[in-house]
This record gives C-alpha cells, sequence and structure tokens, in this order.
DNA sequence: TAAAAAAACTGACATCGAGTCAGTTATAGA
DNA sequence: TCTATAACTGACTCGATGTCAGTTTTTTTA
C-alpha cells in the first residue's frame, strides 16, 4: 500500500462487508497506481493485480475504468468545496478572503494533484466522464458568476461580463494545477499560490497591482 | 471534403507525387474527422476510409494516430507564433500590443479549435506526443517571461517572478480557447478576447480596471 | 515508350485489452 | 450448520492496433 498512501486516508479499514472492501480495495489500488503512473498505463488487468483480485472481479463494482475514475472526481468534489468556501461565503475583507481560498485549492492540488491529472486526463477519452468533469467545473463556474456579481454589485469588483471572466479564471486554475502538481515531482506550492492569487486580485480587485504605466 | 475545410486550405493539391498526395489527403482527412467528431472517435480505419486507401497505407506515412497529432500540431505552431507577434516585439503601446496579439490568438483558436482540442486530448494518451505538447507550451512560457522581465526592468510591468505568472497565464489561454472553440458549436469570439485581454492587462499592467476597493 | 527499379499498396495475420457469461466458491444470516 | 445470496473466476468474443510477405502502380531512365 506503500509510501503514496500517507497523505490521504485509505479507503479499506477493517469491519466492512466482503463487498465493500473490495470495491474499495480497488479504489486504494486505482490511487497507489496514479501516484506513480499516467492514467494512460492504467488497465483493468494491472489494477486488479495491485487489488489482489481477478480481473473480471472488477467489473462487479464498475463499468469501467472510466466508471472508476469518475467516483474519484467525486471525492475530489467534495473536499475542493469545502476548502473554497471562504471567498465564497466569506464576510471580511475580499483580497484576504480570495487568497485564502486559493490557498485551499493550493494545497488540494498539491495534495491530489496526480488524481486531478488523471480525472482530465480520462475525461478526454470517454463522453460519459468527460460529460462528469465539464459539470464539475461548470459548478465552479456558477459559483464564481455569483460572487462576482454580488461584489459589483456592492460596487467592489468593476463591471464587466462575469461568466467569461469566471470561466477564464477556474480555468486557469484547474490547468495550473495540474500543471504544477499532477505528476511527481510536483512544484513548490507557494509561486503558484502567489501566481493566482495575484492573477485574480488584480483582475477583480485591481490592487496590489498598480502600475506606473502612465502615457507611452 | 466538406464545409469544413472552407476555413483553411487544403493540403491536397495537384502536381504532387503520389506518395505525398496520399499524406496530405490522410491529414486532409484527419481535419475533416476531427471538425466533426472528438479525437476518440478516431480509428486509423475510419480515417482510411474517408482517404479513400487501406488501413496498412496509412502506416506508410505515420507510426500512429499520434504521431499525424503531432503534425498538425506543427502546423498549428506556426501559425500561432505568426499571430502572437505584436505583443513579442512590437514597439507602441504593451496594452494595445498585447490585446493584439491576443485577438490574434483568438482567432486561430477559433479557426482551428476542434484540431486544438484534438492535439491536447490525444497528447494525454500518448508519452510522445505528450512531450512534444509539453515543449510547445514550454516555448511560449519562455517567451513570455522574456517579455515580461524586459518590461518589468522598463518600469511597465510590476516586479513579481515572471515565470509563474508567464506559465499561469498561458495555461489559461490555452484552456480558455479550447474551452470556448474546442468543439462546435463555438462560442462567441468576442467576450473570450475580452476575458483574457482584462486578465492579461490588469495582472501585468494594472491598468483599465482599477478597484473602488479603499478600506474595508 | 517500354522495361527496370522503386515506391506504394494490400490481404491476412498476430497481439492486446475490453467486456461478458455460465458456472463455481465463499460469505452472511437464521 | 445449513441455505440463500453475493462474490468471484476461466474462458470466450470482439474491436482496434501494428506488421509482413507478396502484388500492383508509379516513376525513372535508356
Amino acid at each position: 500500500m506503500s509510501v503514496f498512501l500517507s497523505e490521504r486516508k485509505s479507503f479499506t479499514t477493517s469491519f466492512l462487508k466482503k463487498s465493500e472492501w473490495t470495491r474499495n480495495a480497488i479504489l486504494d489500488s486505482a490511487l497507489e497506481f496514479l501516484w506513480s503512473q499516467p492514467f494512460r498505463e492504467m488497465t483493468v488487468a494491472k489494477l486488479m493485480t495491485i487489488a489482489g483480485a481477478s480481473r473480471p472481479a472488477f467489473y462487479q463494482y464498475f463499468t469501467d475504468l472510466y466508471d472508476l475514475m469518475e467516483t474519484l472526481l467525486r471525492k475530489l468534489e467534495v473536499d475542493i468545496l469545502e476548502t473554497t468556501d471562504p471567498w465564497f461565503d466569506g464576510k471580511g475583507d475580499p483580497v484576504a478572503m480570495l487568497s485564502e481560498s486559493q490557498a485551499g485549492l493550493v494545497r488540494i492540488g498539491y495534495d491530489r494533484g496526480p488524481i486531478l491529472r488523471a480525472v482530465a486526463d480520462a475525461s478526454s477519452s470517454d463522453k460519459r466522464l468527460e460529460l462528469a468533469w465539464k459539470k464539475f467545473l461548470a459548478a465552479f463556474d456558477d459559483a464564481v458568476v455569483v460572487r462576482i456579481e454580488q461584489q459589483q454589485q456592492q460596487g467592489l469588483i468593476p463591471a464587466f461580463d462575469a461568466r467569461s471572466i469566471a470561466i477564464a479564471l477556474n480555468r486557469l486554475d484547474t490547468s495550473l494545477l495540474i500543471h504544477a502538481f499532477g505528476r511527481l515531482p510536483r512544484n513548490d506550492p507557494k509561486p503558484v499560490h502567489e501566481a493566482l492569487t495575484r492573477i485574480w486580485t488584480s483582475t477583480l480587485y485591481g490592487s496590489g497591482n498598480e502600475s506606473r504605466l502612465k502615457t507611452m
């Protein structure tokens, strides 16, 4: 079960029905696999060898590898929503809240980068998973749009088309997290957090970044 | 050969050696295919049916589908470098130059979106193509870093780690272009251009976007 | 322009991974 | 301990890939 599980809780615990136990063993095996190899190397056979069961047993629990990946995506989703909370619901200084939310995102990206990458990779090969991934991203787009429009009404954020900016900023986050943390060795999280915060902040609040640009 | 070829020059022209002709017919078939279906649906057999030759003939010209996609990537690269020129080499108002370069990028993204998407999709399934794609992006990262550092020395851009911002902004561009134009029907290019320009501009030059945010 | 050389092409084959199923084994509950 | 239910497996089919020996078509050149 290796060192790679150290950063996360294992799915397999004692006192579970055999069926649940095996399902979790498969999920654990998938995580173990994806921490060291890209999704494209994963086959049902390899996975089940790690999990210690026969290949057909896999199909007892998942319809295919993409179905399994969707399960991992759901688990990611929950954790991301949690740590992203401050900017969406917080009451204080919006810049500080934003920085905090981005910090949470970076932390999760760092802790689960290869999984995030694997889901993104896999989603381009399967219609169903692609849809799930798209919805996952769209949910964030919607949340960011709402927050931007709220703060535009308060005069905290200048007037512009909230949706296209929200989409752009969210794409920025996902692709940068995958770029920086999607494979081992992972980048240093600090500059990633700084870059994201700088870009979001200057785009939304225009602060921290006034240029010396006058005429020219 | 269809309507989809209208926006681009066909590879196949007269007076070509048979060998070159067939190779180009395959490339044309790939474009035709990718304008209407995602990469994951593409098989050598389907492609060669469109191209009008036997399946094994494909391997005369390409080692596999990823090799073919790499060829399409090279062609994209050339065109992108062209239209991106203003901000990198221009002399006038940096904000205007930047907006112009982004416009070029958006135009290419719009004209070739599905191809861009197909290359990105395919790159996650193949080591070689993944590397080519990574290098393609890294080349832009480097160019942007150089330009940012130049303008930081001139005092046009505030001091910050140019590389991480460059990487972030480039990831933003690619993923947003693919999101907006990667499949039919494509989005309206105007808000995409506006969003990109707003984000790049406020991040680098801090202009066009001063917030009413004082204390709070 | 016709024959030789070179190139492009093809049918048939081997391989690999996916997904299915009928039949067997193991588990959980009474 | 027995039985019903759930979990598992070996063996199969299928679809796509990549290769090769042999044939056809194109190009060269005499």
